[in-house]
Parts: structure tokens; C-alpha cells; sequence
DNA sequence: TTGAAAGCGGTACCAC
DNA sequence: GTGGTACCGCTTTCAA
């Protein structure tokens, strides 16, 4: 690897100073068309890129952000990277992607980690921290998206999923379908999206005069086998239970997995419906009713918003709120053949 | 934001220069057990956390790394970034996720950009560009760690899967089943591992006698609607092929949507083996015979090379080859109920 | 063992 | 318009 070509080689091959390059490259300042002309020509020759390190240090602006998520393998997150990758790319940013792992200690350290990288700014999905810790973390920090989480703080901006709503429009279903039994397999016990889909589905159930016993509601790894396990569980102990509203879609699908070795074909035997609606949810057999989230729209919004954020630091910015739409499929309805 | 703590204001909390503080939190260099004690605790009561930026332009080492992939939500590859990041974590570093979109234009761009970043290091998994751009990229840069593309190139490491053999198992086990008018969907053809696989398949075909007629092999995009396309115009084209051999499990589901949609089930109508193993081959219906390669694997030992590499910048490593398996599952089985 | 000074590669501010 | 100079926050070199 040859040696750096710096602002100061192409200074000196143009004949001018670095504050010129300077000027040049960057488009702004007072500068002669001409010297402007001949300067690009040098950078051009001399295939010259400036050091986003080096300009990083002078203007305390990386272009950089950091994008936390629990799991990128969990298919909710990758479609939301590419929102926000794509919107990033056209603002000449890049993006750090961080994994959490769902545990609150590694997100903290991701945080703290990010801040001294440092960032530009913060997108937080799917974040397992309590509050205090978030607050604590946005205390020092300045611009942040989060999404799924309550948190007044001036420099955070909210993305709000409708999760009640959601929620409602599953237990909805499932009633009109004629379930009185419902389930529901929760997500972590530190997700606040989980916290808040809990929430809408004890007052939907409630609205609807259905009862609710503590222990029809089960938290979960928000994977396939943690909604195996939980659902296993669930279908064991109260064999009542005729459907089952879970915190997303893998989680949906490993409980329909569970039903079916309990001998309740889905949806005969037991009604699932699941949440973000992945592309993964149209394909599985029974197909997966789920509650859509548009998630590369998330994703653009996020970043749209972080951007908005960067250009306007003291701006404050109201809650970006996103609509969810229930799709139904075959696994809350008798299907045709067989069954 | 208030100011950031510098090493500057723990050099003068514990009364030492910064030089000092710098061997303390480095840990190197002669110092004494006491002032270093003194010096770590100031670092500690004022929550310093040094400068990954102003590091990087001393060191010329930001402990940052790109991975460029052709797209995140395509299944395959976040289990590979997982694989990366949790060793990248493990080692201190942070990765860039850098999307390219199939496009070579995109990935020439994606690369200059983070030459420019600068990375320590680069992952190029999927490259779209050719062989000569590639060469030229290598050239300039030092450590890159390149997936399935031959790249002989001082600098440059090699992770090589066995596509050929993924390809013969693939066309074994279809021809043991009995095809022989056996096609093939492949990927991009910017991909050097679709040529791979396409290399692979004729080589397998011939040694069984199979005849493999050109237009019997066709291009299309990894994805669902790619394979959905192809296998739409081929299976119409040639109806007596009754076996596909696809670039990935994308293609294959929708290859399988396709040869449905055709009236042909699968696999009574046309037998169809996929290439990656996703998680998404086991669950669909009917599952998905695949060639199975390990991605998350795939990603660790990548970056554990890259850091190799970063550790002894003059070394030359050996190719790193990663074997396949074949998962046989209902795609190229005669199921036992129904069809 | 410790500190002073120079530099990494840019930008900001202020003269000229 | 253009150049000089200080400075961003850290590490490296060299002296003390």
C-alpha cells in the first residue's frame, strides 16, 4: 500500500495551499473558477480522496451512524437496514451495524462503544435497556432514533409502531373467527414493542369481555424456537387455548411447529397469528397471518429523521407514528381441503 | 452534548502529562504501577473513552472494517454478518455494512468509499465487479478478504466454497432420482460463484452423460421474483425438463412458485434443489432441498482471517475452503401423500 | 519512568 | 480570492 496521497500533494501539484484544496473540494468559500478548475484537475491526477478520518477530527463529523438492532439474522432487521442504508448511501453516510444479541449489557456496551467511535448519530431498534439506563444514555448523547420505546428527551426522536392497534386488530380476528380462548406468547421481558403489544392485547381481549389469566400470556425469545418452547408450554398446561397471538412472526412459526407435534394442526387445532409479517410469513405452510409492519418504509423514516436531526440540532421533532395492517393467511382460517 | 472528556483533562485531573495517560490506558510502554493506578482512576471517575477517531489518525488504525455484501436481505448473508461481527466484536471491531445491489457499479463505489473511509480492512462477500476492476481494487489495497472469486493477489485472502461439488451433489442426486432433462437457474451473470456452480453442473451433467443444451441454463436474479421469472421461461420453453438446479434457495422458491403456477407441483412435476440452505428452505412447503453451506461459519472464519492478516501484514495465507453438504428434503422427493 | 514536541490529514479563522 | 496558522485528540519519537 503506497503512501496516503494527502490535501497536501495535491496543494503542492496545483501550485496553491491546502486551504485552497480545501475550498475546492468542498465547494464552499471564495474561490476563483479558474484555481477551483485547476485544483479538481489535481485531485483528478492524482486520484486524490480525502481522509474521512482526518476530516472527522476537524469537524467533529464522521458521517458515520450507528444502527443497533438485536439480531440481523432475525428477518424483522434486515429489511429495515436497507432502508436505512439506502437513504444513508444517498446522503454519504455509512452505517455501522451492531447486534445486541437481546441482551441489555451488550446493548449498553454497543452504546457507550458507539459514542466513543464516535457516531454522528444513533439509530436504536429494538432496544432492551430499562429506562433509566435509555434516559441516562440520551442524557449524554445527542441526536437518536429509537424505535418502540416511550422516551420524552430532547435529541431523540421516536418511531412508534402501532403495537395496541395491532394488537387489536389480531384479537379482533381471532374473535370474530370464534376464538374466546386466546393466548398470547410475548416477546422479551425487556422489549418495550413487546411490552406495548401485552398491552393492547389484555384491552382488546378486555373490550371484547374476554378473560385473560396471567398465565396464558408467556414472554419468549423472539425466535422460532423460543416460540416453540413457550407455546409448548402454553398448549400443555392450558389445552383450552384455541389460538395463539404471538410477539412476531418466528416466534409464530415455531409455536404453530409446537402445535403441530401436540397434535393441533394449524389453524384446526389452534389459530396463530403473528407480528411484522416477514417475507418468510406468506411462504410456510399454513401460510401465517400476521400483523404487517412495513419495515424498509421504518427504516427510511429512521434515517430521514437522523438526517433531519443532524442538519437541525435544537429542532425538536414529533414522534414519526406508523400504521400496521392486518394480513390474513391460512393460519387462522379453515382452509379448504383436508382439516 | 457537553465537551467531550479529552485525554488532555485526565492528564491534568492526575496530574501527569498526556503522553502518560496515553501508556496507561494502553497498557504499554515503562510506567509505574502507581501512576498508572492514579491515572486510571481519573480515567474512570471522568468516564473517559479515547477518540476512536483521533486514534485513527495517529495509528492509522481505525479498528473499523467494511463488509460489502450484495444485499442484506437477501437470507443468506445475515447469518454471515452475524458470524463476522461476532468475532469483530470480540477483537475491538466495528464493521461497516455496505449493500451493493447486485450492481457492479455500486460495489466499485462501495469500495472507493470505504478505501476512503478508511477500514483497516475489507470482506467482499458476493462481488459483482470483474476481474479486472477486482485486480485493480486489490492493487491498491492492502488487506481484503474476498468470497468465492479466484483473486491470486498478495494482500488478498481467499474463502472459496465448493461450489463444483455442491453442483455434482446436486445433479447426483437428481440424476439418481431419474432425471436427465435436468436445468439449471443460475445467478447473476457478474457472479463468479454462479459461474462456479454453472461450471459445476455442466462438468457433473457430462460425467453422467447428461446433455445440458445452452438454453437449458439461464441467468436470472437471486431472488424469489429472479427464479420465479427463469424457471417461468424455461419450464415453458422446454417443458421436458423435470429437474432444476437453482443459484440459491431464492431461486428455487421461486422456481417452485413458478412450476405451480405451470401446473406442475413440485416434486411430482419438477424436482428442485436450491443452493445456500437458508433457514426458510426447511420451512416452506414443500421443504426445499438445498446444498448446504454453513454461513455463519463462513463469516467468522473470514473475519478471523482478516485479523490474521491485519496482524501480519506481509504473511500470505492459503485459500480457506469451505465444504458443502446436500440436504435432501420433499422438493426432489416423492411425497407420500398426495401428488 | 516521565514529559515535550512533532505529526497524522484535514478544516476554521483571520490576515493579506 | 488566497494563504498562514492554530487546532481537532491522540500516538510516536526523543530527551530528560
Amino acid at each position: 500500500m503506497k503512501r496516503r496521497v494527502t490535501i497536501e500533494d495535491v496543494a503542492r501539484a496545483a501550485g496553491v495551499s491546502r486551504q485552497t484544496v480545501s475550498r475546492a473540494i468542498n465547494n464552499k468559500g471564495e474561490i476563483s473558477p479558474a484555481t477551483r478548475e485547476r485544483v479538481l484537475e489535481a485531485v483528478r491526477a492524482l486520484d486524490y480522496r480525502p481522509s474521512r478520518v482526518a476530516r472527522g477530527l476537524a469537524t467533529r463529523r464522521t458521517r458515520t451512524i450507528g444502527l443497533v438492532v438485536p439480531d440481523i439474522t432475525n428477518p424483522f432487521f434486515p429489511e429495515i437496514a436497507r432502508g436505512v442504508q439506502d437513504v444513508a448511501r444517498g446522503a454519504d453516510y455509512s452505517v455501522f451495524l451492531c447486534n445486541t444479541d437481546e441482551s441489555p449489557d451488550e446493548e449498553l456496551q454497543v452504546l457507550r462503544s458507539l459514542a466513543a467511535q464516535p457516531v454522528d448519530g444513533i439509530l436504536l431498534f429494538g432496544s432492551r435497556i430499562n429506562d433509566d439506563d435509555a434516559a441516562a444514555f440520551a442524557d449524554g448523547y445527542r441526536p437518536l432514533v429509537v424505535l418502540n420505546r416511550v422516551l420524552e428527551h430532547p435529541g431523540v426522536s421516536l418511531i412508534l409502531v402501532d403495537n395496541q392497534r395491532g394488537a387489536k386488530l389480531a384479537v379482533d380476528h381471532l374473535a370474530n373467527k370464534g376464538h374466546t380462548a386466546i393466548g398470547m406468547l410475548a416477546g422479551p421481558v425487556t422489549s418495550p414493542s413487546s411490552a406495548q403489544r401485552v398491552e393492547g392485547f389484555r384491552q382488546a381481549m378486555a373490550a371484547r369481555g374476554l378473560s385473560t389469566p396471567e398465565d396464558w400470556i408467556l414472554p419468549g425469545h423472539p425466535t422460532i424456537e423460543g416460540g416453540h418452547a413457550a407455546a409448548r408450554h402454553l398448549l400443555t398446561g392450558h389445552p383450552q387455548v384455541s389460538a395463539l397471538f404471538t410477539y412476531n412472526d418466528l416466534s409464530a412459526l415455531g409455536a404453530a411447529q409446537a402445535s403441530l407435534e401436540l397434535g393441533r394442526r394449524v389453524p384446526a387445532g389452534c389459530a396463530i397469528i403473528g407480528f411484522d409479517d416477514v417475507r418468510l410469513a406468506a411462504m410456510v405452510s399454513p401460510s401465517l397471518t400476521s400483523v404487517r409492519v412495513n419495515k424498509y418504509y421504518l427504516g427510511q423514516q429512521a434515517m430521514i429523521r437522523l438526517l433531519a436531526m443532524l442538519d437541525e440540532p435544537d429542532a425538536i421533532f414529533p414522534p414519526i407514528r406508523v400504521d400496521v395492517e392486518l394480513v390474513v393467511r391460512e393460519s387462522t382460517q379453515k382452509s379448504e381441503i383436508g382439516d
